[in-house]
DNA sequence: GTCTATAAACAGATAGAC
DNA sequence: GTCTATCTGTTTATAGAC
């Protein structure tokens, strides 16, 4: 088996991965046959075990590759010192934005999303390479900007919560798009109806973070 | 392929939706085989074909099942005629606690809820039957009570997306539960945690509701 | 209704030519 | 590094005895 690299892979392995990637997150990993990876990429099905040691070295070259793509597509800008409460809110109103436009709208995201649902539901191991290479840096920065924004502690369990509250409404909006398209009597989810829920979500972040007088 | 009754089957049939909601929530549909359902079921391999007409058909008995048992779990009382905005509220709030309860908190539920994440990752047709069943009629009577205790419109697009945005915040922390407890510094998620859960966000609705002065 | 036995297709992995 | 051909085990589905 080959090393999995931190870099971006090329070739056979980079169109397997986007392979993976694609399939995986629509059908998820156990309903995708090794052929089918192959016949999509292009290349050989002996490949896969060639360059990532089995199906299973596959996936998880995914995962790493994800764990890349998101890093790099959502990367907040570190936050500044001696940030006011308002300025916190304004901008913890903005990355709220920049999540909905990333996880509800984009389309490049749509597998990335559908995978990390199945690998979510599956409660498998692979969420851990994604939790420390994502999630938790993420989340310590949103704790960060909420917290300057409320007065309150960043390391307090109310805090924490909050911001898992936060980013379920974000989602939500994304797992359940089909009932949400229907019920709202939507076609689809296009840039005005994302812009929509940026609106309400971001309303929302705001009231909760607004300090009681 | 004998027919699905809309009642309660029994005997081997039972048996299989059992193994098929535990297996198929745990490993996903396509994880499991049929071997694997008929001895957790304690019965044959060909009484799934026998029963069901295949796996695809257990599929289907099993989505049914789940539709049963919700509906009869979280079933709301009717939303009564005249109630104050303040009535509205409490209320809200107590059905919040009671979805929290169910989703996050109960452990009967735990296969019901991965199975609806896995049919929801993949976006399948199966997903509809739970929606008709379940969330629609939901949704319609938490639209109501958030309208009265907002003074808005239960039909604007507003209260509508307002209960997505609430429901997903209860879901994110059954949907990311591991991630959850990690990051909390828990062990489990028990009766204490899934209080402070359901603190949180019944806070927050009363928040959200909240008319502005 | 439930079983055994088996069929037919498919899975993932590998050996070896080029 | 990529291919063809093949091995071995497992899959779902079915035929037929009881």
């Amino acid at each position: 088996m080959a090393e999995i690299r931190d870099t971006s892979p090329t070739g056979a392995q980079k169109a397997l991965i986007d392979a993976g990637l694609a399939l995986f997150g629509t059908k998820g990993f156990d309903a995708t046959s090794t052929r089918e990876l192959a016949s999509t990429a292009g290349v050989n099905v002996a490949l896969i075990a060639y360059h990532f040691g089995g199906k299973e070295g596959l996936r998880q070259a995914v995962v790493a590759e994800i764990g890349r793509r998101m890093s790099q597509v959502v990367g907040l800008p570190p936050v500044p010192a001696g940030l006011t409460a308002d300025a916190a809110q304004e901008r913890l109103q903005m990355v709220v934005r920049q999540i909905v436009a990333f996880l509800v709208g984009a389309r490049e995201a749509e597998p990335l999303v559908n995978f990390m649902l199945h690998e979510l539901a599956q409660g498998g191991p692979q969420i851990d390479a994604i939790y420390q290479r994502f999630v938790g840096p993420k989340h310590r920065e949103l704790s960060e900007l909420w917290a300057i924004a409320t007065g309150l502690n960043a390391e307090s369990d109310h805090v924490k919560l909050s911001i898992f509250a936060m980013i379920g409404q974000v989602v939500y909006f994304r797992l359940g798009r089909e009932v949400v398209t229907r019920k709202m009597g939507w076609t689809a989810i296009g840039p005005d109806e994302v812009g929509r829920i940026a609106d309400l979500i971001a309303g929302n972040v705001r009231l909760l973070t607004q300090r009681g007088t």
